[in-house]
RNA sequence: GCGUCCAUAGCUCAAUUGGAUAGAGCGUUUGACUACGAAUCAAAAGGCUAGAGGUUCAACUCCUCUUGGACGCGCCA
């Protein structure tokens, strides 16, 4: 815990030493992990801010603070100097970092939980798609995402409810059972039509052909149920096979069909709800969400002429749901064709009396396959898509998340499946695993009890390079929750693994110096558990034998 | 036409949300296995951050315009 730990201590000396320079109000200073080309461990930029706010230099602030700095955080700080424009270098001392290595040794696989940590209900809905067909690769990157924010949170200690949202009604779901029907029918040797707007996939013609050697009467089929039954079980267990596990499945119906007393639904009564408030107009015969209160660009249908709810209403509904399980905050995962949507379900939950940052909307942008670089083509002729499912078969579940988790959300992704499949340093998922892989083949073979090592015989570079990397995992989490994107982690993993295979050229473990040789046991320990621990958090194997 | 997101090394992408000399991986070139796993490491080359203005101590990051891309724009879900 390097960054955020200072940070929290420093708060108080930098706000007294403002007041003394006759500031009252807050100073909002960072401390950072540099740029890599810097060598520091941390960097301040407090004595600018001051220094703009009483128009002076900043080094002849940054100076002073120096000064308290060294006497008020000696434990900590063995070196603090002025560097570039005003910015205050910090560079630890050993005794530091060695009983943070110590703290990993300890906590293990708890390391990184947050003690202090306000224990808010938070939801992250994501996935949510139409049981209609197979996930497809799309998904799959909402799937990996919604994830690993999910357990990251939950590490640091946050109450996480991940969720799926199922829309089960609707007209979708009659032209899937249609569509299921009229296959069935021409399996049978019928020649009818096929349905114009039907689903056209083969997994269509699989389930009718299904359906069919389980030699059921055609009259006693349901075919709109028995359909949307069997998908959502092939997408649990796509989703299975992909590690993700949904806390909560939520269906549309409950809010869409489900009457109370008074003959009811849920939709109904918020409809209601935003109408009486004014949010919601009636003209033409149609209901009106008035969505550009709240700076959306079009006010958007709630219910139709024919007296159908839209799609929307139906949101409406389900997030005022949310809120009403107490929910703190809500998380959405949608893909980026979606973006058009947030505007209004960002004016509807304001209706309902949240604060706009009570939702996140996480928009991922969509995934293109390539193959050694060329193009694969998304969807074949028969309307079937590359469904996750089939990249899982071929490059399995570790490399189909981490390269899903590589790159920043809001970013276009190539995913190459050759590349994932390549068992070399090409490949950054095996980059990474090697490196628990290395610990352990030295680990499993050593007998002797190595706690109690003295750590501070680990001075080298190497050595004091690999510990600051292992302790800023907290650091790297908490700028995960704070911005809701794993690929930090990813990155961070990759650079570890660098460090790490650095350290394992210089440095020799197993050695006569047998004192040495238990420090650098405990290191490894440590990066084991860091490794294993940070691949956990994105759904990744760490496995002690490749 | 309107809107959202994007444009960074040959390629794929980072840059802790306004901070220092813009960093990685791959690819390329050159080295390192009679030491714990060479699935590795060391070194080099590679950049006017699409272009033009602006805001400020400080801009890849914020604002305006231009160019080029992706995706939206239904009383579909």
């Amino acid at each position: 815990m390097l960054k955020f730990n200072f940070e929290e201590q420093l708060k108080n000396t930098i706000d007294d030493f403002a007041k003394s320079k006759g500031i009252e109000e807050e100073i909002k200073f960072v401390v950072e992990i540099p740029p890599k080309n810097i060598n520091a461990d941390l960097a301040l930029n407090a004595a600018m801010i001051i220094a703009k706010k009483m128009r002076t230099n900043p080094r002849i602030i940054a100076q002073e603070l120096i000064e308290i700095i060294k006497k008020d955080f000696s434990n900590i700080i063995k070196l603090a100097e002025i560097a570039g424009a005003g910015f205050i270098n910090l560079h630890f001392t050993d005794e530091y970092l060695q009983g943070e290595l110590n703290k990993i040794l300890d906590k293990k696989e708890n390391y990184a939980k947050q003690e202090n940590i306000k224990q808010d209900k938070i939801m992250v809905e994501f996935v949510s798609a139409n049981p209609t067909g197979p996930l497809h690769i799309g998904h799959g990157r909402g799937a990996a995402i919604g994830d690993s924010i999910s357990r990251i949170l939950k590490h640091l200690g946050y109450n996480v409810v991940k969720e799926y949202y199922l829309n089960d009604v609707g007209n979708q779901m009659n032209v899937l059972g249609e569509s299921v029907k009229t296959r069935y029918r021409q399996l049978k040797g019928e020649d009818i039509p096929f349905l114009d707007d039907g689903y056209k996939g083969e997994y269509i013609k699989d389930i009718a052909q299904d359906l069919i050697n389980e030699g059921k009467n055609f009259e006693d089929i349901d075919f709109k149920k028995e359909s949307h039954t069997r998908i959502l079980e092939t997408i649990k267990k796509d989703l299975q096979q992909f590690r993700v596990d949904f806390d909560s499945w939520f269906s549309e119906s409950k809010i869409a069909v489900d009457k109370d007393e008074n003959g009811e639904t849920e939709v109904d009564k918020v409809c209601k709800y935003l109408l009486d408030k004014g949010n919601a107009f009636e003209q033409d015969g149609v209901l009106w969400l008035k969505s550009t209160d709240y700076g959306d660009d079009k006010d958007r249908v709630l219910k139709r002429t024919d007296g159908r709810y839209t799609y929307l209403a139906s949101d409406v509904a389900y997030h005022k749901n949310k809120y009403e399980r107490n929910f703190a905050q809500v998380i959405n995962l949608w893909g980026a064709d979606h973006h058009g949507y947030v505007a209004r379900i960002q004016a509807a939950i304001q209706m309902l009396g949240q604060k706009k940052d009570a939702l996140k909307v996480i928009l991922y942008q969509l995934v293109s396959l390539v193959r050694n670089g060329q193009p694969v083509a998304m969807s074949t002729r028969s309307g079937d898509f590359v469904t996750l499912k089939d990249v899982l078969d071929e490059v399995g579940t570790d490399a189909c998340r981490f390269f899903f988790l590589l790159r920043a959300s809001d970013s276009q992704l190539d995913f190459d499946l050759e590349l994932a499949k390549k068992q070399t340093s090409e490949n950054p998922v095996f980059y990474v695993q090697y490196v628990n892989a290395r610990c352990q083949s030295i680990l499993r073979d050593y007998k002797e009890d190595s706690s109690g090592a003295n750590l501070s015989l680990l001075n080298t570079k190497e050595e004091k390079d690999l510990i600051k990397k292992l302790i800023s995992l907290e650091d790297i989490l908490l700028i995960c929750a704070k911005t809701k994107s794993p690929h930090h982690l990813t990155t961070y993993l990759i650079e570890t693994a660098d460090v790490y295979h650095r350290f394992y050229e210089k440095c020799k473990v197993l050695q006569e110096n047998k004192e040495l040789e238990k420090a650098r046991i405990q290191l490894l320990k440590a990066v084991s558990t860091i490794i294993t621990l940070g691949l956990s958090l994105l759904g990744v194997s760490s496995p002690s034998k490749m």
